[in-house]
DNA sequence: GATTAATACAGGGTTTTTCCTGTATTATAA
DNA sequence: TTATAATACAGGAAAAACCCTGTATTAATC
């Protein structure tokens, strides 16, 4: 009788001490996996992985220099589509949670979580194919259809459009409207409704409400 | 003959998988030291901790709810000022970094290092009482002493003085320049002053760039 | 074919921001 | 004691931001 082998996992993490933590985590608690690789970041990752070497889930942090986690997920979805991706960040945020999901990821664990969570989440997935906790079927799923954030708040992803988001991430700078009108090829009139629609839709009243809203949700870095 | 009592440890993270993973490795890898306690949060520390109950080194992250690693570190330095504090953080800002030395901690590490370095650490602060590697001795000694980052770019910390440290948080919101005037107790035209000088300083052309630096610094939280 | 929604734009006005130059007061250092 | 630096403030003006109302065009929906 052949022996079904053990899934094998992958950890994408720039933090060392928090991958290395993981590794001991997962080995010492749990044998029922096989580590294939370990990778500090995306490109890392794209090094390690070949049609034959894929893991069959990769633990993926968001955080990361270079491709960051969202750029895994599009590679991987691109490249390796059968890839089980459980994300592992810090970040709380709904908008990226949703963000994520949309992507098609399979689990999303804070690293606030207990380990036996952790554990649950793997052999959810090894087992049923996904993770999805009542915080992400609830209130999640919810705010996934009609645009609208678990707590009351909109979320910006689906509340802007694109032109809107181009020129919020211009407000974000130096420039004047009147340069942000010309770079978006708009009438600076048209920039002034623009503003003032954001205005209305992002609860905030001036021009830095805009720039620290962006910051806040992500629209820009630093 | 006495057996030397190994050095207690406890580990302040709000990460829980962070927290149980550097535990583990800390464990598995190496039996020189006992685990006091974990905690949390900064909150949850200071329950945790009594004159009869102090571990040598603290373990603490910086990105915690409630009170934050600045907090504990302040908190620790005026009640149980022995403890050696060993700050483990993802934050690699320089800034950070030297208001974290400058606090009077002992060591500080990101969260990408080795696992290694950390057992570095922890046996030199054990010992000599202190960790600072060649990048905290180096380059930002220095900028420690003249006001300078290590990149060239110059730091708010030391560039800023107190009243301007308070217009530039007060600039980061919907607040019109009378407004914050008003609540500075100052003329409007000082205020203009100070735009002005901090235009120069932060080397920022408008409202939004003051305010973009300032989250960028660490000034606000958002 | 009429209605509605989304997008681009104008006129025209008020408020706020930005910039420049110059002064008075106080504390600090030479 | 006399520069010097830091802080608080003024006048005056140009530029940018903000606000309101209203129109033209196109695409989608009824």
């Amino acid at each position: 009788m052949a022996v079904k082998p053990l899934p094998s996992l992958a950890l994408v993490d720039d933090h060392k001490l928090f991958r290395k933590g993981l590794v001991s985590l997962i080995e010492m608690v749990n044998a029922n996996y096989t580590i294939l690789f370990e990778a500090d970041n995306g490109m890392d990752m794209q090094k390690k992985i070949n049609p034959s070497n894929q893991p069959d889930i990769i633990l993926l942090d968001i955080n990361m220099p270079g491709i960051d986690g969202f750029g895994c997920v599009q590679w991987l979805k691109d490249n390796f589509p059968l890839i089980n991706i459980l994300v592992v960040s810090m970040i709380e945020k709904e908008e990226t949670i949703v963000r994520m999901l949309k992507l098609g990821v399979k689990g999303y664990l804070c690293k606030d979580v207990e380990p036996k969570e952790l554990g649950d989440a793997l052999s959810s997935i090894a087992n049923k194919g996904f993770y999805y906790t009542d915080f992400i079927t609830g209130k999640l799923v919810h705010s996934l259809q009609n645009g609208q954030s678990a707590n009351g708040e909109a979320n910006a992803i689906s509340l802007l459009n694109d032109r809107e988001r181009t020129f919020l991430q211009l407000a974000c700078s130096e420039y004047t409207y009147n340069e942000i009108a010309s770079q978006m090829y708009l009438s600076p009139k048209t920039i002034d409704g623009y503003r003032n629609t954001l205005f209305e839709k992002l609860n905030v009243k001036s021009r830095v409400g805009l720039a620290l809203y962006a910051v806040k949700h992500g629209l820009v870095q630093l």
